[in-house]
DNA sequence: TCCTCGTTCTGAACCGTTACGGTCAGCACA
DNA sequence: TGTGCTGACCGTAACGGTTCAGAACGAGGA
């Protein structure tokens, strides 16, 4: 059926003797020609198996591709094993599909160096979700003369932002704990930069964090800590470069072994507060009665195991994020959207056991 | 920063005063020209905030997108939304960041006929996972003269596919409950037609359905279910067009009042199952006690539901599409996979209460 | 000295389409 | 009979690259 070379518009044009541009005008502006001569060039086009206009050349003509690109930190696969991950996305493909966009996930590997990736995607624009503020492919994407926004971080001078407010929301948590009466506190972070490190991350290494959004949930715990008359360069601070309850799970290990005096681990992430809780079962530490444990995002699973976190917007984030990129709203100067959060109380938060209780039971 | 109007290769030739093949090789074959001249041409590419070579225009002529093309039967944003879809995402996704392709998620409306979307996607192939035989999308991605990978639905000829036997599948379910000795059974189904229809669908309805996977699923339980003396033209299925649990609780609702003396309940999808299950709940029936029920796909709420369900292997299935499509291996002949399933036996399969204990109690 | 070869760069064709500014016939109107 | 308008179609010039066959030139070998 196929012929051996594809046919063309101008291949099609040729053989009805008219012009590409009646053929053209014949997908694109009916109005522009004859009824008759339409059905003929459909007909003709149908007989010789060609299927519309080249999507790609079509494009280039046109200055459009029909799609939106989507830069994130992770491999590619990650997209889909995180649920907030999960729930932004489709958040973000709500807005594209509104649109009549299509959604155009880029390959990167956070490991290398490597941006062809982003280079060669045909879009229309991009959304970043949540990268390091040093990565390559975020100045790939900026690099590239289409509009941009961005997802949770990086703040970038001049680009638009949909977040929240994550010294506030955290710093609502940390009161509550305060208020519970916690003062021997462990946190358990996500990656800080693009280094690997697993283990203990130093104040220097949490001062310079290239995540903003770790960056400034550490710092909004260390004041308000600190203003609690908490020492922070005594509060142990275990990094995981990958984000996965096991990895949550061996973090609260190492801290646990460290400090086991500490009454509360605080987690800048509902999976990472999944695997501590894990790590704790395996303790056979009662939670919350012998430790208490938080997380961050809000994810289903996290509802569904009582965790005492910060729900934030997830889908909203995404629909925001595409609307922003896709609305035609004018981008002559930056815009931010900051959504809003909320303390959720689960039942893995409590009042620390007195030091008696630690010793003769409660 | 950026010029009025972006800088292009052919704007840094002429600044720099060499040809555009030149800039070209820059870029693609830094071996075609001399060290120092290529330092030159990309230096005076970051002044003038030269991007590299635009994407579309580079695909128009290498006849390459980097991308494959995903289509589905639902929204776009229901890729996100079911367990299922996802974890076939996430093996295509593998595949596609192994191999250095983008994914590109083509925005269709099931209930559209609107195919504008499949022609206006810059991809090298597509991927479409389980649509209707019928589905306009289909047809419009089969005329584009680019490989194709079908997942699980439907089976064309000429075309490759990957799948599972449904046959073989639901049929060992069936053995299982009919050697527990059901067979007053009931069937919850997802919709087998492009046509919205929230009933009972008919036996005709059955045989037609465009949905392949489905109607095997169908046609396997009544051949197990008449071996065994049951008279098919007599067992309730009730269809569902949207897949969601509440579907499968309404679903269960309506199958339950019209027949009340079901023992088992066969669900061809887990989503589907769970609504039951919230809906048996409802009623104080007991699982498997009072009512068996049993799901098909085994997703991660399923397993911790304990569901009685058939595990199919979905990240494997997207990996696998991904890797026939992505493959150095010749296109010529149709190649077709077909991956294994399990039996899961959880604790929502019993035998029937007989019918004192259903008037007197156990 | 002449020929060959490798390196470095160029010119022109081509990828398939759409935007833009026409042309031209036919018709109504004064 | 000339004028202006409208509907239907066309020609050309991009869009921004890549590719391929050579040209120009200096170096090395016989």
């Amino acid at each position: 059926m196929h012929a051996r070379r594809p046919a063309t518009l101008a291949s099609l044009a040729a053989e009805l003797g008219v012009s590409r541009t009646t053929v053209s005008n014949a997908y694109n502006r009916p109005d522009q020609l004859s009824p008759e001569l339409r059905r003929r060039v459909l007909e003709t086009a149908r007989r010789l198996g060609y299927p519309g206009p080249d999507p790609v050349a079509r494009s280039l003509r046109t200055r459009k591709a029909g799609a939106v690109g989507l830069l994130l930190t992770e491999n590619l696969s990650y997209a889909f094993r995180d649920p907030a991950a999960i729930g932004f996305l489709e958040g973000l493909a709500l807005a594209c599909e509104g649109a009549g966009q299509g959604l155009h996930l880029v390959p990167v590997n956070p490991e290398r160096e490597d941006v062809t990736a982003v280079h060669s995607a045909g879009v229309d624009g991009f959304v970043v979700y949540s990268v390091p503020d040093d990565d390559p492919h975020l100045a790939a994407v900026l690099s590239r003369p289409v509009p941009t926004v961005v997802c949770d971080q990086p703040r970038v001078e001049g680009v638009d932002l949909v977040g929240i407010d994550d010294h506030a929301a955290i710093a609502q948590l940390a009161g509550r704990l305060i208020g519970l009466g916690h003062r021997n506190i462990g946190v358990l972070c996500m990656r800080l930069a693009r280094d690997r490190n697993d283990g203990f991350a130093s104040i220097a290494r949490q001062r310079t964090a290239h995540f903003h959004v770790q960056r400034a949930r550490l710092s909004a715990l260390a004041d308000s800590f600190e203003a609690a008359g908490v020492d922070w360069a005594r509060v142990p601070v275990v990094e995981r470069f990958d984000h996965t309850t096991t990895s949550g799970e061996s973090a609260a290990a190492q801290l646990l072994d460290a400090n086991p005096e500490v009454t509360a681990l605080i987690c800048t992430s509902d999976i990472l507060a999944l695997g501590a809780l894990a790590e704790a079962r395996r303790r056979g530490l009662r939670v919350p009665h012998d430790l208490t444990i938080t997380g961050f995002d809000g994810i289903a699973e996290a509802e569904r195991a009582g965790l005492t976190t910060i729900r934030q917007p997830v889908l909203e984030k995404g629909r925001a994020a595409g609307k922003l990129l896709l609305g035609a709203a004018d981008h002559s100067r930056p815009r931010q959207i900051t959504l809003d959060t909320e303390l959720v109380l689960g039942s893995t938060s409590a009042p620390p056991r007195t030091t008696e209780e630690r010793w003769f039971g409660p």
